[in-house]
DNA sequence: GTGAAAGCGCTAACAG
DNA sequence: CTGTTAGCGCTTTCAC
């Protein structure tokens, strides 16, 4: 930031004051059309541009937003963060995105910078919802919106997400009608919101179809990775062919149970189906064509944007927070799921 | 933002001056221990936070620096922004992403507002580098960067990027090495840099080992997609077996030749040999195991990053621009090369 | 219509 | 060591 053409310069080139110039930036009713005119010109010539630090200062509103995600890296997010962006660009607002690598003290520290730089809003996506994570978010003055998580109940802070019980139960439901009834189930160990209502969704729908849960065809071990998937799998095969289907907590799994069938030249679907949840862009390369259940990352974001714009625009207006949003996520039928013809 | 609590209100409650309580609060030698130790208690008990935003408009700082990328969504990008972030935040610094989905006219907007919000600095990988912006970027006062993008020659700005000239004659190297004489080329009709350092990389090598160039060996049609590569790979079929190896100008490109040959029944790497360009992470899944040259995402993203502090920090001391930087790729071989053995 | 003056929240001389 | 003052670039009353 070297010295720069502020609105006294051109004040001064015109002999007018500063007064009068801002006026006919800023679209003001008093002023004669002579004058905005030749204040726009002199704008040109010298290359003026606002400052919108100064302008900030002054309103109290600096058309910033910090969106905070664990990892920018991973298409989930970053579609979710164009989403955002596309929405609040349109407005005017700069995104600030904090990656924070699901570090808690990353959360904290970006948290605590959106508060300093004076942003207007925060759509987070915390990793970390400790209880000094809650205690800063009930001290903030400024919007918050979870994305994806579930604010703690003392906070009252509207979240956008989709339903993930309800995706697992039409997962289920989808290869029930194909006529599956040995359906197995690859999750991972840790009890997060998510893995819960997709592990809930599962045993859910079995049971309304009157299906007996058998803990032999559940592998919970191991982490989201692929490699864990086809560890999973490795495990499940010997159940073949009372289980004729699984249902993967997500693609990643989903894959790396496919690519364990494959080393052991188990046809997939001829002789079981797979089904993932996420639909991630990988699933739709030739060897894979997962079936899965697709995630609207996009409207996501834009819902949170949405919705956080709400709260900024009517922060003194009006006491009440916007609803939550849940999203539908949809069946995406590839080719991984066989419909079973009984003999 | 709504109200808040200022410096003023610290300095009220203990009766003292504002400048005071600035001293205490900026690590000032000239400030008595006990004074200083009550004003950090007052900040705890109002929660007070310094105002960044008055603090830029003294400063004539923000903290704040632009990077200007095509698609957040592509890892490429999205792991040279991590690269960047890291190395910025470190420093203190906030970034702010601007995601041009290749429009010129979000790349001229993006930077607009960045020079009104009096970011420090700016890392830019342009898609359209035509007069206009040509025009605006000489025209900045504050330090710029291309990433992966060479800058005009009338702009003394540096830029960050591989070597892909050197990176394309390693991988046909590699396929030589290997005893491949038939080596295809299946490439883009864009003459975009990067295109033609690759192209000219896999021709000189030829030549260098008196390999003929093969002009049915070469596709350069379609763009650069999946489907592009497949299309292309099932032009050059018929040259099977003179054609005994394949160099991609990128991995998708490659991914492509895979689907098609497998389609065909074409045995990879036994019937022909495949070299990709990227090392994107689904050539690493288990049905590709691409061999290919990896571009190191992260380490570009962070020496674009120091290169741009070097010039924030010297802007006045040292007219000098830091030079550009080239960053070798480096071979990853996989599953998709074979060594020729003749008989 | 336009100018003068105050002030957004903070820092940085300059006195004392 | 601390208070007073001016001012970063801009907007906004309040006069004229």
């Amino acid at each position: 930031m070297k010295t720069l053409v502020t609105i006294k310069d051109i004040a001064k080139q015109l002999g007018i004051s500063v007064s009068t110039v801002s006026r006919a930036l800023n679209d003001h009713s008093d002023i004669k059309k002579e004058t905005k005119l030749k204040v726009l010109e002199t704008v040109k010539e010298l290359n003026y541009r606002p400052n919108s630090v100064a302008r900030s200062l002054i309103h109290q509103r600096t058309y910033t937003v910090g969106l905070m995600i664990p990892d920018i890296t991973d298409p989930f997010f970053s579609t979710i963060s164009v989403g955002a962006q596309e929405l609040l660009s349109e407005q005017g607002y700069q995104v600030i995105i904090g990656n924070t690598l699901r570090d808690s003290a990353k959360e904290k520290r970006f948290i605590e910078s959106a508060l300093e730089r004076k942003m207007d809003g925060l759509i987070i996506t915390p990793d970390h919802v400790d209880e000094e994570l809650v205690e800063m978010l009930s001290n903030i003055n400024i919007p918050v919106v979870f994305l994806r998580r579930r604010p703690s109940k003392l906070l009252k802070v509207p979240f956008v997400d989709v339903d993930h019980y309800k995706g697992a139960c039409e997962a289920v439901e989808h290869l029930i009608s194909l006529g599956h009834k040995g359906i197995g189930y690859i999750g991972i160990p840790i009890e997060s919101p998510i893995a819960i209502d997709r592990f809930q969704g599962y045993k859910d729908t079995l049971k309304k179809h009157d299906i007996p849960y058998v803990s032999d065809f559940i592998q919970l071990s191991g982490g989201r990775t692929i490699q864990s998937g086809r560890i999973a799998m490795d495990q499940l095969i010997s159940h073949i062919p009372e289980m004729t289907a699984i249902f993967a907590y997500n693609d990643l799994l989903a894959i790396g149970a496919l690519e364990s069938l494959a080393q052991h030249n188990i046809g997939v679907p001829d002789t079981i189906s797979i089904m993932g949840f996420d639909d991630l862009e990988i699933s739709n390369l030739y060897w894979i064509q997962l079936s899965t259940m697709s995630q609207p990352r996009n409207q996501m974001g834009r819902h949170a944007a949405e919705t956080l714009l709400k709260m900024i625009n009517h922060a003194n207006t009006d006491d009440e927070i916007p609803d939550s949003i849940l999203l539908d996520s949809v069946l995406i039928n590839r080719n991984t799921c066989k419909k079973l013809t009984y003999q």
